[in-house]
DNA sequence: GAACAAAAATGAATGTTCGTCAACTTTGAA
DNA sequence: TTCAAAGTTGACGAACATTCATTTTTGTTC
């Protein structure tokens, strides 16, 4: 182990971020369906073969760009939280902001059809925060909460549920609300209170990391 | 409109129904993916391009092919419930049997990877029994559901995705009794009423109907 | 029961895509 | 400069959903 990233390391970890930035513009852009490996790697400026050198399928690629989605959204969500008193709300406030960025993003819109991947790219990337505040606000006296674990699980695939069926116009956005108000019931803190804890302002994210992928500037 | 089912639309429900059957052994046999149309087709004893003339796609093959799982078990779970007393356990007995058939019937578990098509499915095939359910209870007291759709809708994400969970070893099938736990906690019913409503002795369900996809005798 | 039109079935051909691979290029150490 | 290891390439094979021109079946009318 050498005690910094060698620079074969470096470059290719450059790749591979490369990759997953071109491939987060096409599946963004068409979805992961309709994009082909052939179209992300003359975006990421690479022969169609060496994207297997990074990634074993086109479901393991979809998987990192994913979580790179998810892994900034929950950094975005965590800026926010750590001025809360409550909480409950630094939970509350997580997984509203998960649905808005679903349903009003396109980019992640177009996501939404894998769904078992995507929560449980959710599950893996974003547990680590959610899990914690569910276990902090359950200390607090707030939730009652045995196994955070388990409440997430069922969350994750529920809000990405709900999330489609908005997008697919399947429910009204004037839905958020109540779902947001089902989904805190899940932490068996009762009807009234998920109420008063969905109803609260809310303070606005930060815009999302831009891409880095060069347009097409190399070469 | 005909007073009674002519001959020929009764022939093509046949043709359709036998399409379903052979569609409903080979992806249980095999998982939705692996199943190809030729497969299919062969099994139904047809050509491969008479599929297309029942279904539009693959994909409306499946669905077809779920919504029948569904709705037979929503029937099985009916002359079950029938007899209880409290419209909440019917609910609650409910989502059991539809994770404990999920997570122990080889045919289910192949199917659960299309999460958003499996789910869709579940919610408007049992969704009828489903929701009238959640409206009973409601109406007698035990739960607190206003929107009882959208409570449905959260909870066929979450028991798929739990049931994926169990199938792929993410989840212990110990967890199940806490995962039905949490569901009935959407309903607004608090977490210890949950817990006593799941924890009460459960009937057994009836045998699956057997298919009627016929081996390979005709002809 | 013959003639015929409409409906259904057929399966070979099509087009698309993922993933593989043998040849080629770059890298960096000796 | 040399050379082996690592990385890259794009043509190619295999698999598969879907199409469509052709053939077969069905049901009706005389």
């Amino acid at each position: 182990m050498t005690e910094t990233e060698g620079r074969v390391a470096r470059r290719q970890r450059r790749n591979r971020d490369a990759l997953i930035a071109a491939a987060r513009d096409v599946m963004t852009e068409k979805g992961v369906d309709a994009a082909t490996m052939l179209e992300i790697a003359e975006r990421a400026d690479v022969g169609a073969g060496t994207v297997y050198n990074y990634f074993r399928s086109k479901d393991d690629l979809a998987i990192a760009v994913l979580e790179t989605l998810m892994h900034d959204l929950a950094l975005r969500i965590e800026v926010v939280t750590n001025t809360f008193e409550d909480p409950a709300q630094v939970y509350a406030f997580g997984i509203r902001s998960v649905l808005d960025t679903a349903t009003s993003d396109m980019r992640w819109a177009q996501m939404l059809h894998r769904s078992e991947v995507i929560a449980d790219a959710m599950f893996r990337r974003m547990g680590p925060f959610a899990i914690r505040d569910l276990r902090l606000a359950s200390q607090a006296g707030r939730f009652e909460v045995s196994n955070a674990e388990l409440v997430w699980r069922l969350t994750t695939h529920a809000l990405i549920g709900a999330s489609l069926a908005i997008t697919t116009g399947q429910l009204p956005a004037s839905a958020k609300d109540q779902i947001i108000v089902r989904l805190l019931c899940m932490t068996g803190i009762g009807a009234n209170a998920a109420v008063e804890l969905a109803a609260r302002p809310r303070p606005t994210l930060a815009p999302e990391t831009p891409s880095t992928s060069k347009s097409s500037s190399r070469r």
